[in-house]
RNA sequence: CGGGGCGUAGCGUAGCUCGGUUAUCGCGUCUGCUUUGGGAGCAGAAGGUCGCAGGUUCGAAUCCUGCCGCCCCGACCA
């Protein structure tokens, strides 16, 4: 018998930490800092991984891919985006190793050393920019609409599976325009699609906006932001767009000749989300009893277990799964029967719900004798019994339901703890009891942001897109300001 | 890098202050039987360089020295 997960009242942080693991989406690997993820978590980057990309593809971006070292001249040309990621670069120095003088272990040959040191790439700019120099020369090869899926390393101090790990999974997008305002409306374009996504097929409801200056990309002349909130009240940036305005272009000398036959620096966007969208999905959605997946990313929407006492029993019900199996695969839907006969029904019930399979489908002796079959839901744990002939319809209409439900169960927290505040004392005591995205003004400084965030730990998540223009005042020095910004703290 | 803690089987641990037969217990694993509609029961078995190196001692998981690794708190961050 498997003793519970903690309880998410109890100690939010040992239920996700536990969750992960026990659900089988990741593990600590034994290289500090880094994950292992897999295969279930896999299973859902590759989901996720598929949404995305065919929504970039519908956009009209195609994929290529960069290289994992970036030569550290290349890095140091924009320097503020250095300065923002010197601080947690991995550098290879050498290039061969050899075998020590006491013949056993191995030590890196000093003589061996690159007279250039290579980045290990936290992100892609540098060497894409570069490469960009090259391959832009006229307006008539804009835009350039690249995307790459890769990995990125940046040495964290603090690591937490999904949230945040040495090394990640992300993709990234890096485009080129002709003008200004495509630039500008390419990253906001992204943004969008983002957004859309991530509500469709995620469930997730995010809020867009503005980063502060301090919040910032390094290197980006404005940063948008998709900003989740969690169940325990943290929130969670679930993904960046950011238009680089002729900032990179500069730095990398990437110039074309207009229409008019004038050289311009060309205008960029970059883009991403990472594997950190698979703790948001955890922290969003997910309870006491384990994982709650949305159907449209599940690896699994239908696990189908057998009950049975004798062989010949066990014979008939698998076969008659078989057959609803086939039946539901032919309408799409991903089915997995586990007829194991080395656990019991009540481990796999256990183990499944932990898993976040969406439905689940019980046959036994009596359903078999009736015609009838067992479906039990995963969000909200309802209990059916019906016709075997109606399964798939049943399928159908509860995959959709699970989907919009949790989605709006989301929705609904998000909206509750959202909360208007007007004075000092009041935000401190929010902040500090439960969370919450706070919608307060502020007078735009980075001065009175760096306060807060010093007394309370908020930060300013974003300046909403939606926000209405609004009098008021800053909710620390008083100062006039006109519209609010969320503060929360984040993950 | 500053402050605190911990290294004993795959995982979690007792023992250490006060040295003494074969290193404790639980989970997991394996075998057999009974079970199977909500995380099975019983019986048996396998599994250990007690983080590493040195020292003290008749004798070290336990005491001493050095080293290594990890975790927690702080600065950084998708």
């Amino acid at each position: 018998m498997l003793a519970p997960l903690p309880k998410r009242s109890d100690n939010f942080s040992a239920w996700y930490n536990e969750l992960v693991v026990r659900s089988g989406l990741a593990e600590n690997a034994s290289v500090r800092g880094c994950m292992i993820i897999k295969p279930y978590g896999y299973a859902i980057w590759e989901k996720i991984q598929a949404v995305f990309d065919a929504a970039f593809k519908k956009t009209g971006h195609v994929n290529a891919y960069f290289p994992l070292f970036i030569p550290k001249s290349y890095f140091s040309k924009e320097a503020s985006h250095v300065e923002g990621f010197a601080k947690e670069c991995a550098v290879v120095t050498h290039y061969r190793l050899k075998t020590a003088e006491d013949g056993v272990s191995i030590v890196v040959d000093p003589t061996a050393k690159l007279t250039e040191e290579l980045i290990v790439r936290p992100t892609s700019e540098a060497i894409i920019w570069s490469t960009y120099k090259d391959w832009i020369q006229s307006y008539r090869d804009l835009p350039m609409l690249v995307n790459q899926w890769s990995n990125v390393v940046r040495w964290e101090m603090r690591t937490r599976l999904f949230l945040r790990s040495t090394e990640f999974l992300w993709q990234e997008g890096h485009t080129a325009h002709a003008t200004q305002s495509e630039a500008e409306l390419e990253a906001l374009q992204m943004l969008h699609l983002y957004e859309d996504v991530a509500r469709d097929y995620l469930a997730l409801p995010l809020i867009k906006g503005l980063k502060s200056q301090n919040e910032r990309f390094a290197g980006a002349e404005t940063t948008y932001t998709i900003e989740a909130l969690m169940q325990d009240g943290k929130a969670l940036q679930a993904g960046t767009s950011h238009y680089l305005g002729q900032r990179f272009a500069k730095a990398f000398d990437v110039m074309f000749t207009n229409r008019s036959g004038l050289r311009e620096h060309v205008w960029g966007t970059s883009w991403g989300i990472t594997t950190r969208l698979i703790g948001a999905l955890v922290m969003m959605h997910a309870d006491d009893d384990g994982l709650i997946l949305p159907p449209k990313i599940a690896p699994i929407q239908v696990v189908m277990i057998p009950i049975y006492k004798t062989a010949i029993e066990r014979m008939a019900i698998v076969e008659q799964l078989t057959s609803c199996q086939t039946e539901l695969v032919a309408k799409g839907i991903s089915v997995k029967i586990d007829d194991r006969d080395t656990y019991k029904p009540g481990y796999k019930f256990a183990d499944y719900e932990q898993k976040g399979v969406p439905i689940r489908v019980a046959l036994g002796p009596n359903d078999l004798q009736h015609q009838t079959i067992e479906l039990v839901r995963r969000d909200t744990k309802a209990k059916k019994t019906i016709p075997i002939q109606n399964l798939s319809e049943q399928v159908e209409d509860w995959l959709e339901a699970i989907q919009a439900n949790i989605y709006q169960r989301a929705l609904t927290l998000q909206q509750q703890q959202t909360l208007v505040v007007d004075d000092y004392a009041t935000f401190k005591e929010l902040i500090a009891n439960q969370g919450g995205f706070l919608l307060a003004h502020w007078d735009g400084t980075t001065a009175t942001e760096l306060k807060i965030k010093e007394e309370t730990k908020a930060t300013i998540r974003c300046i909403p897109l939606d926000g209405v223009e609004e009098e008021g005042k800053c909710i620390y020095t008083g100062n006039p300001s006109n519209r609010r910004v969320i503060f929360a703290q984040a993950y």
